[in-house]
DNA sequence: ACAATGCATATTGTATACAACATACAGAGG
DNA sequence: CCTCTGTATGTTGTATACAATATGCATTGT
């Protein structure tokens, strides 16, 4: 028999993971702005599903940080102070540096050939005016960093840090001052890595996080 | 008007709440074993609730990495592989060193003498052969720190990172030829605080963590 | 004996119904 | 005018009903 027609069984997907996604999103792009309200009622009937799923997407977004519920009186899209964000920032530093430590020893010769792609990408990127085309090119780029740790847990921890603070990096994105400082930051992390010298990979890393959240702090303040 | 009967309405919980903290505690005590299916029907019948708030907690446990589910197959309680599990210590010694170095400059003086009164608890409690009252103690200890970060989101992920050793670390905690130096790394920690030594500290805190992560793998490979 | 098929059953996925509670507002009473 | 209370309404909390799918087993055909 020709195996070759074993069509994905991926295709289905519970409503539940279709609503975390699309509200995800929503929240990220700011589209669901901090402090809005999610009625279940209205989520359903805007999404044409019921209030099982919305209730079970909220569920998932409230432990992913990015909803808060008060009992009995609904959830809403959380909020960030200056103070949750210099939380965040504080600890994403400290785990990116461990991702970048970690990475150095173990990323395999393939994974730095695609990281210097990636790299060129980012900077093509950078060209086209495009914020989110640029903010993506900059996710690639850490992306193969963290996959190269080849630890998972330490994947989506980062990835969630990152999205809570996605809102505000996109500000920072727009400002093209700073694209020089970006290149020569992502070159650093790069060279390190290809010298496989763990003090400058952290030394470089920390360096690109403690700039970004300086940035993100300013924007932040700015607009309160 | 007299205020003093402010009687506190917190008492209410709802029940997805009630059945997740029930789910995680027999999770974590191993009354529900890795890989035990978690039937949403059986679960409401035993804890005399519909299946609605069980399949809310079970997205919960979900996303703390208590369980597992497979659409359409339904959830089981995480099983942790040797890998799975040096992933996640991996992190902590990170976090847990990040906390240490944190709180050595924002530990208040009262929160310093709390500390010394816990490790002294802790002491007493390795006389008791209690093992969870030892794990409690031990806990605690670490909660004060963790508190002193003035780092709720840190907090909470070591709280959680903590969850998911927490079997393991139990079996680590009958063997009391480790107490000795359970008590010396308390100690040193302690003092490093105390004279708020943040090189000190932290080295302190990687080296109790440490010697905790080599503990637990040798635990698991022997029930391999 | 064995593979394929169909059927019964168990279980999850989704929708809906009902209950409890919160909120806002109007009206009664002071 | 103010306060309190009752009521109407909206929203969440929980239970249940129904649909779709997975699983195991018996049956059938070869």
């Amino acid at each position: 028999m020709t195996d070759n027609l074993v069509l994905n069984m991926d295709a289905y997907l519970p409503l539940r993971d279709v609503v975390f996604n699309t509200l995800r999103e929503a929240i990220l792009k700011g589209d669901l702005k901090p402090g809005e309200r999610l009625m279940e009622l209205q989520l359903a009937s805007k999404l044409g599903v019921s209030r099982t799923p919305i209730r079970e997407a909220i569920r998932m977004l409230e432990q992913e940080g990015l909803a808060v519920t008060v009992p009995r009186k609904g959830a809403e899209v959380a909020k960030m102070t200056l103070k949750d964000m210099e939380d965040v920032l504080e600890i994403r530093d400290t785990l990116d540096e461990l991702a970048a430590r970690v990475a150095c020893s173990r990323i395999s010769e393939e994974q730095l050939e695609r990281l210097k792609q990636i790299k060129k990408q980012f900077e093509d990127s950078l060209q086209t005016q495009d914020v989110k085309k640029i903010a993506q090119a900059d996710v690639n780029f850490h992306d193969v960093i963290y996959e190269a740790t080849g630890n998972p847990k330490l994947v989506s921890l980062l990835n969630n840090l990152r999205e809570q603070i996605y809102r505000y990096r996109i500000e920072y994105l727009k400002d093209a001052s700073s694209y020089p400082t970006l290149i020569k930051e992502h070159e650093a992390i790069l060279e390190a890595l290809q010298s496989r010298d763990e003090e400058k990979v952290t030394h470089a890393m920390h360096e690109h996080v403690r700039n970004q959240a300086t940035a993100v702090k300013n924007i932040i303040q700015q607009q309160e």
